[in-house]
DNA sequence: TTAGTTCATCGTAAATATACGATAAGTAAA
DNA sequence: TTTACTTATCGTATATTTACGATGAACTAA
């Protein structure tokens, strides 16, 4: 069959809706806003304390920590053999201020849809 | 070869969590911050409208409406045969409130790992 | 050096998401 | 009824996500 085109002209985003939609996507999993609250209450935890925490495998836990990792939401200390993560404080800042802002636009008047 | 087990034991999430992820999803793809940017600006949008705005087939930009209209956040007046869609603005406030708590949660200090 | 510990990465299966065009459903107008 | 218009849904190709176990990398301790 036909090679399907992915996009008629691509959409070019503005940097804060590719940010939002990024960091969205990273609070878009159950267990990554599990681990993001346990890394709030322990201000700081070890791969092995989030794998007693969480029934999850080894790998997987390491899989959602990268993701958190790559949003720039946690960031890791290496200390061998162990890893310890926390909250990445000025990202979390931001993403609180980006995630406010767009909830804020209040713009026109609802038009109450049904 | 064998079948892999999808979890060991299933991890139960609290209501929040849950919640969270699923709202958290909604706002993942970029277009979709799109269109609910141009929905608070515009109050309403017809489908096509929506079409004239953003360089996307228009089976997917009503994907797109379908899931967000799944995850609450906008709501639909049919109007044949065109379909008006805006914001629900009591889920859009609940979620406004969700993420708002979610990122306020301070607890322990920063451990400032690097 | 060897053994043990901790964590990341690889390989893979399955599910879900994302894009498209084609088609169906529904109403209004001719 | 027929035609035109708008939108949703279907079918499908591809990409990404998510889960697992197995393996590798890196450091410590014996």
């Amino acid at each position: 069959m036909e090679r399907m085109k992915r996009s008629l002209t691509p959409v070019d985003y503005s940097r804060g809706e590719e940010t939002l939609a990024v960091l969205a996507k990273a609070l878009s999993h159950p267990v990554r806003i599990r681990i993001l609250q346990l890394l709030q209450q322990e201000a700081c935890c070890f791969t092995g304390e989030l794998t007693t925490l969480i029934p999850m495998a080894q790998s997987t836990i390491s899989q959602h920590l990268k993701a958190l990792l790559e949003a720039g939401l946690i960031q890791g200390e290496i200390n061998p053999p162990k890893v310890r993560y926390c909250i990445n404080r000025e990202k979390w800042a931001e993403a609180k201020e980006l995630f406010a802002v767009f909830f804020k636009i209040e713009g026109a008047e609802s038009c109450d849809c049904r």
